[in-house]
RNA sequence: GCGGGGGUGGCUGAGCCUGGCCAAAAGCGGCGGACUUAAGAUCCGCUCCCGUAGGGGUUCGAGGGUUCAAAUCCCUUCUCCCGCACCA
């Protein structure tokens, strides 16, 4: 790097040390109701990747933002220190779970401080903790109490690599795979805890509606997943078992169902197939749930319909999945693509009994005899829309919703019943690095909860054993009974580690609370987390999870809110040349070493202005090259300036209060002035709508003009310049932060070299406020369209007409009542707009051109829009002359159209000077 | 199949909700110029077509429609991406 590089490494570990001196990033327990912004806590793999440096940069951005608008805000961070990873590298390493998990933790939140991240360290949480897990475990207890744990044999997905259980959202694909591994997992039946997160099915999904800070497709995805369905239970007999209970959508096409099925593990299936040794071959051998061909296999049994009471073919079917309503199902395959499918395949009867509604047309043509439905040709496909009842009796000619609500009434033992694909959340885990799920197993009294004053039961030391450590560490599983006292035994399994996460924000607002796991006053005052930033790769189960506990702790434990995160936003991915950074493609750029070669603050400002948050982008070296560049330019260009600067007025300077320029005295340093209001005010807007690469832009633009007014003028007034770079280190300030600290110490006159301790205690950004706008967004888009659009012409003239050197540019701004005929034309409804004009003596006066200004109004009226009014566009474009001097060579002159010659103000309207270039 | 989000100038990508200063931001790439011994960096322009005074023409996946006016609203259609899926 060359003479534009700048000391990053010195520059930031002085910050660093400064913020942790002053513990700058410290939210007290009294503030009343923070701005919480919140990443999602990292699990400690080791190092920081871009990932987690993308993230937390979004939040500190954010946060450090809103604290400079004056907000109080909490911003912590903590980990997910239990896991399965972590028992692996135990193993592998002959070391334990919990050294490798602190030394990872160690250094990631090393790299952390390095980033610049601000946190309250002092709010740190570290979920393998006992003082944290206990809180998991009280919790467990507690929800134990509100009926909401269930112990049930379960078939679970068991992954035979990690030796454990995954709930049903870590089995990946098609091909269940599990998550973590890839590993294809498989069934097993085994004891397991479940929490019963269905009771909280459809509030869950209710609630979805009113998330409006939620991105669309984490909202929808959540649906999908909760994926409730109304139908109709209802049941058939079949000979020889009695009723079997079956779930339809469709009861509308019962008179069509012409086969029964039944999933292979259905308790009927499993009963035949002891006796009939076709079905149990195919059980064994032939189902296939995963393929794509329907199979089955005739049981020789017939169920009856129960509104036809027709005897219909019994089939064990391997499409019928037992997780799937009943795990039995009427099959109608005149109206179901599948039913279809195995219906041709065995050659059973396909019944149409659902005709296409007779459109609106037909039935008025045929009105007299009632426009009879077409019966579908169902041979070929499926007709599965909904229609008019045909071949169905006394239902004929009913439209199917209709049909549906009859038939759910009429059948005997049918009711209306609502299906969710939700499943209840089997926590249970066969590991050891987790938390222990606090029971007790005693022969005589079963599992017995372990009393809330036992807790924490805090895990034993790690055994490297092949199966589950807390299995054999025996002394620890040896106890008593909390009930009868009798010798018994812990339970071994521990929690999935989502239960951690579905709290840990609550824990934040009072992490050292010895009573509970939360103050419930202070979470009153503090959830929801105000904004929440994290991988869309946790859409569907910490965010469902943690909705969940937050309802649960709304109804039983007083907590005042139902949803733990108001604003979600999900962070893109970065990449490399369009690929997703992997270590198995070894692609991965490490973040380590950007901040070593061009510094926190360039890695900081590269990802946030490269794309929107949400979006993923591309990592390129060029391009932090290039960012590093600019941070070297604001600099030097601070270093050049900040003595005079300071020199000046230090008040005015360095707290950019507003200066006060005249276009009369300086017409350049008032262009510069309007400049920095319009940075400030988009900037602003962007920074509150987590825009942030566009206000960055913002930001980096208003460095360019304060460098082009400084270069271009020969002594350019501190006090303006003074603003302009203090508003734009401020502007950067969210983004780079130890840059920013240095540059607005150096304005204010102090070497943070030299005396460190007062540049830290008097001149932190920290402790500055926002930049304030003078003007708002709409005058400056106004004020800058009016700009671009006048230089724009000026070289569009040149061009045209061909003129090689300008000798003296005019521009002249319309007269006032141009723009009084203007806004007249805006407001005025009236037919005839010229008429209502000269009603305005002041225009009337005009004579022939208010006539002819008015017919330009009049023919552009539904198009109109208003403009600054005159003074203002005058003033513009006297500052922004020397623009068009410097780029054209030739004086400008601006001046109102009053005060110049007849023929060249005519051609000026509001919104665009006429102009007149000499050659 | 169902649901969600897209298709914009050489590329990336804003605009679309709330129609009109939108031939359409910004960035990249390309071209020209300034600076420099030179390169790089930086700065100033240009980058759909035509045009000797700011004009005109044709564009925003395709086709229709609404409107004085459509990239923006409506309908149809093609296509890409994401999530879910033998879901009863």
């Amino acid at each position: 790097m060359t003479d534009e590089g700048y000391d990053h490494a010195a520059i930031e570990r002085r910050w660093q040390d400064a913020w942790e001196a002053a513990n700058a990033y410290r939210t007290p327990d009294d503030v009343a109701d923070p701005t919480y912004v919140l990443g999602m806590y990292p699990y400690p793999s080791g190092k920081l990747h871009m990932g987690h440096v993308r993230n937390y940069t979004i939040t500190d951005a954010y946060a450090r933002y809103r604290r400079l608008r004056g907000d109080d805000v909490l911003h912590p961070m903590g980990w997910d220190a239990f896991g399965l990873p972590a028992e692996n590298a135990a193993k592998e390493r002959d070391t334990n779970p919990r050294d490798w998990t602190f030394d990872c933790i160690e250094t990631m939140k090393g790299q952390m401080k390095s980033m610049g991240f601000g946190y309250d360290w002092d709010r740190e949480i570290t979920t393998c903790t006992p003082d944290y897990y206990r809180w998991n475990q009280w919790l467990f207890t507690r929800f134990h109490e509100e009926g909401l744990v269930e112990r049930r044999d379960a078939a679970v997905n068991w992954c035979p690599s990690c030796e454990t259980v995954l709930a049903d959202e870590q089995v990946e694909g098609e091909a269940e795979l599990c998550w973590r591994c890839d590993t294809p997992v498989e069934t097993r039946d085994l004891e397991q805890w479940f929490l019963k997160i269905t009771e909280y099915a459809d509030e869950l999904l209710d609630a979805i509606d009113d998330l409006e800070g939620w991105p669309n497709s984490v909202r929808q995805m959540q649906r999908n997943w909760i994926g409730r369905q109304y139908g109709t239970e209802l049941s058939f007999e079949v000979e020889g078992h009695g009723d079997v209970e079956a779930f339809t959508t469709r009861v509308d096409t019962i008179h069509g169902a012409t086969f029964f099925a039944l999933a292979p593990d259905h308790p009927i299936s499993e009963e035949l197939a002891e006796t009939d040794a076709d079905v149990r071959r195919f059980i064994e051998e032939e189902a296939d749930p995963d393929g794509d061909e329907p199979n089955g296999v005739e049981t020789g049994l017939t169920a009856e319909n129960p509104v036809t009471g027709e005897a219909i073919p019994v089939y064990v079917a391997d499409f019928v999945l037992s997780e799937v309503g009943t795990g039995a199902l009427m099959a109608v395959p005149a109206h179901d693509e599948r039913d279809h499918a195995f219906a041709e395949k065995k050659g059973i009867e396909i019944r149409p009994v659902i005709a296409p509604e007779p459109k609106a047309a037909d039935a008025e043509e045929a009105d007299a005899e009632e426009a009879e439905p077409t019966i579908p040709d169902v041979e070929e496909a499926a007709f599965t829309d909904d229609g008019v009842l045909v071949n169905s009796g006394e239902y004929d000619g009913l439209d199917s919703e209709t049909a549906r609500e009859r038939l759910t009434e009429d059948i005997d033992g049918a009711s209306e019943a609502t299906q969710y694909q939700l499943r209840d959340w089997g926590i249970s885990r066969q590991r050891y690095w987790g938390t222990p799920i606090p029971v007790v197993h005693c022969p005589d009294c079963g599992p017995v909860m372990v009393p809330e004053d036992d807790l924490p039961v805090e895990l034993p030391e790690f055994i490297n054993t092949t199966g589950n450590p807390l299995d054999a560490a025996e002394e620890w599983k040896e106890t008593t009974c909390p009930e009868c006292g009798g010798p018994a035994e812990r339970e071994t399994d521990t929690m999935d580690t989502f239960v951690d996460s579905s709290w840990y924000p609550l824990r934040y607002v009072s992490p050292d609370l010895e009573e509970a796991p939360f103050d419930l006053e202070r979470a009153n005052d503090w959830m929801p987390v105000d904004q929440y930033v994290g991988g869309i790769e946790h859409a569907v189960m910490h965010l469902l999870y943690s909705r969940f506990f937050t309802k649960v702790l709304a109804d039983h434990e007083g907590l005042e809110h139902r949803e733990p995160f108001e604003n979600l936003l999900a962070q893109g991915m970065v990449q490399l040349e369009g690929e997703k950074m992997s270590k198995s493609k070894g692609n991965v750029v490490s973040p380590q070493r950007i901040v070593e070669e061009y510094g926190a603050d360039t890695a900081r400002l590269f990802m946030m202005q490269a794309a929107q948050p949400e979006r993923d982008f591309d990592w390129s070296e060029e391009g932090v090259r290039s960012t590093n560049r600019f941070l070297g330019r604001l600099q030097a260009l601070v270093e050049e300036h900040a003595d005079a600067i300071a020199a000046a007025d230090a008040a005015t300077a360095g707290s950019g209060a507003a200066v006060d320029v005249s276009v009369e005295d300086d017409p350049i340093a008032a262009y510069v002035t309007d400049e920095v209001d319009a940075a400030v005010a988009i900037a602003t807007a962007e920074y509150d709508d987590l825009t942030f690469n566009v206000a960055l832009r913002e930001a980096q633009e208003l460095v360019r003009t304060l460098r082009s007014y400084a270069d271009y003028v020969d002594d350019p007034d501190p006090a303006v310049l003074g603003r302009g770079l203090s508003a734009a280190v401020r502007l950067l300030a969210p983004v780079t932060p130890h840059l920013a600290e240095e540059l607005y110490a150096r304005l204010q006159g102090m070497d943070p070299t030299d005396d460190p301790e007062s540049a830290v205690t008097e001149g932190v950004v920290l402790a500055a406020a926002w930049p304030e706008a003078a003007v708002d967004r709409e005058t400056v888009r106004k004020r800058r369209r009016l700009v671009e659009n006048t230089r724009e012409d000026v070289r569009q003239i040149v061009d045209v007409a061909g003129i090689e050197d300008p000798e003296s540019i005019d521009v002249v701004v319309a007269p006032d009542w141009k723009y009084d005929a203007l806004e007249i034309a805006i407001d005025s409804d009236a037919d005839n707009l010229i008429g209502e004009l000269m009603a305005e003596d002041h225009i009337r006066e005009r004579g022939d051109a208010a006539a002819a200004y008015g017919q330009d109004l009049q023919a552009e009226r539904e198009a109109l829009s208003m403009t600054l009014r005159g003074d203002a566009e005058y003033e513009a474009l006297r500052a922004a002359a020397w623009l068009i001097e410097r780029e054209f060579d030739a004086p400008v002159t601006v001046v109102r159209a009053e005060a110049t010659a007849d023929d060249v103000a005519r051609n000026a309207e509001p919104g665009r000077p006429a102009i007149d270039i000499e050659e």
